[in-house]
DNA sequence: CAGTAAACGTGATTCACATCACAATAAGGA
DNA sequence: TCCTTATTGTGATGTGAATCACGTTTACTG
């Protein structure tokens, strides 16, 4: 990673996310002014779980994981992906000090680090602010709440396609997408070793439901699809 | 379910969560002038998902779970358990206004029913409110990544230990506690089948890991159940 | 651009857990 | 109080998915 040597001044920030632009043009200076703004590699560490949690995260171009390590680090699960507009961070910031997870980056990324001392001020003085970060964490929490439901219920096809649809609908915005994620990686996601991973995919491929050209996904079959996610 | 006939003004509430307690006098009684006091039997739903939600669920007295049900109803996932003092609906209230989860009593309980536009308006008033909510969702991530994480990376007997330690430290807050759950009941909290959670459980038992006493719950040996819980 | 590592893939085997079948006990309702 | 239903329990069987073993292809990297 590396400190970009050209820094946005948040007011002229096009990534800018909502939550921001409840703010004051004033409140925006503060953030500017508190914030470093850096470009990674990919597949660059972000945040450790474990480690003290000083900084917010704020997506400005890129794409990230953010995932659960096992003790013997052999065993992850990937929560979720975020991409250009999203803030991480935030429940490490009022619940506890340290992160409870780790991001990482899977393409090359700027992000900006935001202390944590500047937001909370900031959801102090700016109940609009305030709003729009509970509905950020309520999404969060709805997510999860899915995801659990989806990888505890359901079996193998059911999970890759659920992941698929969640995909398409939430992260890439569209039919037809570069999965950019390894078959571990959708593995890690969908909690299932990377061999079944494999084998689902390819059987999703067979039936014409979905293809995969060079990594670029393409869901042919969305009716079908949808069924195979609801039944398990 | 039935409107008590005692309806406490929330100021006197000695169930009084520390949300609540960030408010002034008189934005304490908008809340009473806008909620209902409800009685409710054990087993009796008290949030159906898909419904509307209109009101927040705040618990006086009792215990009930959150949980999903699946299409086919056939299959539940037990999210969490909730006892005095707890606020539950709010992911509901910003992020859509349907329940995303089901909410039944499990003990005969007394729940306040708040009025959504009632919160909005203190959240925008308080900011110390805003924040005391901002830290209960993000705690409910938290506990959602790390339920995920247990569901998903362990097997039977670590995400019954995880459970049972679960329990003893956040929900009960006791090593010896009356276990409340049927053995099905925990076997949807574990993402299991209730008989692999009777033969679990019955394993412990032998180990004299812990001890049931006509549902009487005792850790007697958690260091080891931490192992087991931590190893998978 | 060769060498090595990462990613992708297929078939055979193993194993954790669900399911089935059935019994005993406890709880709640007419 | 009996009758029904929910809950707890044990052993045998079946199966979904992990693991193993191995080969192929694609991407880094010096």
């Amino acid at each position: 990673m590396s400190k970009s040597n050209t820094t946005t001044i948040c007011s002229m920030c096009e990534s800018m996310s909502s939550c921001f632009q409840q703010l004051k043009f004033e409140q925006l200076e503060n953030i500017s002014q508190n914030k470093v703004q850096i470009k990674f590699n990919k597949k660059e560490i972000v945040a450790k779980q474990g480690s003290f949690a000083t900084h917010i995260i704020f997506i400005k171009k890129g794409f990230v994981k953010l995932y659960i390590e096992s003790a013997s680090q052999d065993k992850n699960l990937i929560i979720n992906f975020f991409s250009k507009g999203s803030l991480i961070g935030l429940s490490s910031l009022f619940e506890s000090n340290t992160y409870q997870y780790s991001v990482a980056t899977m393409l090359p990324s700027e992000l900006c680090l935001i202390e944590v001392s500047e937001i909370k001020k900031l959801v102090v003085k700016n109940s609009e602010f305030a709003i729009s970060l509970l509905k950020r964490s309520h999404k969060s929490t709805i997510h999860a709440y899915n995801q659990m439901f989806n990888l505890t219920q359901k079996q193998l096809l059911g999970r890759i396609s659920s992941a698929f649809i969640y995909l398409s609908e939430s992260v890439f915005e569209s039919d037809k997408f570069e999965l950019i994620l390894t078959r571990n990686e959708l593995a890690n996601f969908t909690a299932m070793s990377t061999m079944s991973a494999v084998r689902a995919i390819n059987d999703l491929k067979k039936q014409e439901i979905i293809s995969d050209n060079n990594g670029i996904i393409e869901i042919l079959n969305k009716e079908v699809l949808v069924k195979i996610s609801k039944f398990g």
